[in-house]
DNA sequence: TTCTTATCCTACTAATATAATAGGAAAAGG
DNA sequence: CCTTTTCCTATTATATTAGTAGGATAAGAA
């Protein structure tokens, strides 16, 4: 697993919706990306993704803006990571979500190592949620 | 951490030079690539990085070829990757050998999550050597 | 000494991923 | 009906990935 951009942007943008989030109050994408300091076109394309997803909702116009779809202990690192950048697992031949034949199959102790890396970070940020990083 | 098909190359590479070295002899290039069914021309540049980083020794010419620079208990997996594919960290900003700064540093509790990802995944592959492979 | 076999080393290429920007359509509110 | 905001498609620049091509160089065999 490596982040890119798009997985820490998301992530920081869905932190300032879970805090800055007063019952239900839309916020527009301009404040996130100003108080965050983030490009602001590059973001509208991650937030349609997130939308998409499922992860967040929207309304257009003035007033408009983005709150998240469901309460913050019920988006996990792991969702939005997977999303943006694929496998969390080392090598795709290890990977449960995106599983992809590659060469290192046949040695048999170093595909059991990366799927013991796999483990670890999936059960990582499968317990951690945007609730537990706020 | 995602490997790209250099560090699982170099390391299927490195796996067959453990097995059948017996004591110092060379083996060719043509050799490993035909029996691991690995592009030549792309092998070569692997070959070669891993000679300048003195994993492996080299001869030319009639009866050349590779060896292992060290008893394979002394190569570590987290070693080829790093050679390869840079940083074991998920992010470059808690990256110990390849820090650069990015914009979840700010968020305390995502990067500490994203250093016990670090440390797990640095520590198994710091304590793998081929021989544990082989 | 010359031929063969291997590594050594530079250059090039095609495809994909990454990190954006540009510009306008559509909807909601004032 | 005007403004603000999301929605959505297209485009671009750079870097990374996964190779190939071709020749120089060295070592051993003939």
């Amino acid at each position: 697993m490596r982040l890119t951009t798009h997985s820490e942007y998301a992530l920081l943008a869905l932190l300032y919706l879970s805090r800055n989030a007063a019952k239900g109050e839309l916020i527009s994408l301009s404040r996130i990306t100003e108080e965050q300091k983030l490009p602001f076109k590059y973001m509208e394309h991650i937030m349609h993704t997130m939308l998409r997803a499922g992860l967040v909702t929207s309304s257009k116009g003035q007033k408009g803006g983005y709150k998240l779809a469901k309460k913050p202990g019920q988006i996990t690192v792991a969702q939005v990571i997977r999303l943006f950048d694929g496998p969390l697992a080392p090598v795709d031949s290890v990977s449960v979500h995106f599983y992809k034949p590659t060469v290192i199959e046949k040695e048999k102790k170093l595909t059991k190592l990366m799927k013991e890396i796999r483990d670890y970070i999936s059960s990582k940020l499968e317990k951690t949620t945007l609730k537990d990083l706020a």
